[in-house]
DNA sequence: AAAAAAATTAAACAAATGTTTGATTAGTTT
DNA sequence: AAACTAATCAAACATTTGTTTAATTTTTTT
């Protein structure tokens, strides 16, 4: 195995045990374990476990914001198919990254001031300033109507869309699909959010239900 | 101090630390540092820090579902009526409780079979229930439409609200409203969630925007 | 006031933690 | 093929972890 396969293989082993476990929860022997590695190559390749969950964030983020913008730059479509397009895209991202999001909401509760906080801050800021200039767009243009709180329709996207990926095994559990195989659940899922939120945000940028 | 204010002192502390810090980023030690109180005294009083945790469960989640039940079974309020208490009531427990609310978002999140997963699961479970049947008379009553999705709908108050409490640093950040006095920044974020989520709640339980 | 029970403490315990060391092996360059 | 670099490993390192012990102090009961 070459260098850069190695370090991914590490990265991702780490990623699914931090998810379900969380950062201080794994230790890096569990990490090496599951890896089949030593585990001093974790700090040979990284230098420690806490840049290892760095490299994770920089591995997982990096091309998010490059989506984002080449999305919603794009000239073709009307401010709310690009609404639209956003509720997709988010709904998608959040299924199928889980455990990175597992990861990032457990890591932005947490209060500390380290690198992955930066990086997560960095991260957020930016998006949020682009789906701000696109709800902007839509006003200018009268597709939507004025007074929107941008951070908390925002909020109500992602913080719905995380706890419903987050807390998936309770939310079966709950409603009596344990037996329902992951991918059956998963596409239900995403198809019933994405119905939920173009209603939601329909209503709430038109006011029209 | 008697015991039961020292139990208490004790659970408080650790209910700040762990909202903070994660309960495995948390330390027996530092609980007692910060409580001020002897190290042994912890398994003392509650036989290990795991089952600190349990207690602390149990001690905030205690009354919640009781007042959930008394607001929801009192017959001379309409279905409307109540479900704008129910979004009140959870802005208003999730704001108050904030670290508590930390903690349990985040062991939402985390995979292991222990008491506080179970206690969690029992209480999730019957609040959904007695929302369920609040729902289903208003739609018998013909106040509510017919094919809501209750879970869903659920998870957009609770996932929002939880990502919005736990998050609030961030999104002060962002907002560049750092310079907030914390009570005005809450006073502010109780008002627009309370109007946002009312607004949503008609529109999906009703079809009026 | 004596006896019993409960609370508190510093110290010790073994196990687990993240990281480093120094030696060995594999791969690449000269 | 020799020299050099990179990768891998088991072992050791110093801390930190949650918990227990055994002694002492405080409180309650008799």
């Amino acid at each position: 195995m070459v260098r850069r396969n190695k370090k991914i293989k590490i990265i991702e082993t780490a990623e699914k045990l931090f998810a379900d476990k969380g950062f201080d929860g794994t230790s890096v022997r569990d990490i090496a374990d599951e890896a089949g590695i030593n585990v001093a190559m974790i700090s040979y390749y990284f230098g420690s476990k806490e840049k290892l969950l760095e490299a994770l964030f920089t591995y997982r983020a990096e091309d998010t914001t490059v989506k984002l913008e080449g999305m919603l730059k794009n000239k073709e479509q009307s401010p709310m198919e690009k609404v639209n397009m956003l509720i997709e895209y988010y709904i998608e991202k959040f299924h199928n990254q889980s455990s990175f999001h597992k990861i990032m909401s457990r890591e932005q509760v947490t209060i500390k001031h380290s690198a992955t906080s930066e990086l997560i801050h960095r991260f957020k800021k930016h998006n949020q300033q682009l789906i701000k200039e696109l709800i902007q767009e839509g006003q200018k243009s009268g597709d939507f109507v004025k007074n929107i709180d941008i951070p908390i329709l925002m909020a109500t996207l992602i913080g719905t869309v995380s706890h419903i990926v987050t807390t998936q095994h309770f939310y079966r559990e709950i409603n009596n699909q344990q037996d329902m195989p992951d991918e059956q659940f998963q596409k239900m899922m995403k198809k019933k959010l994405n119905t939920h939120f173009k209603f939601i945000f329909k209503a709430i940028l038109t006011n029209e239900a």
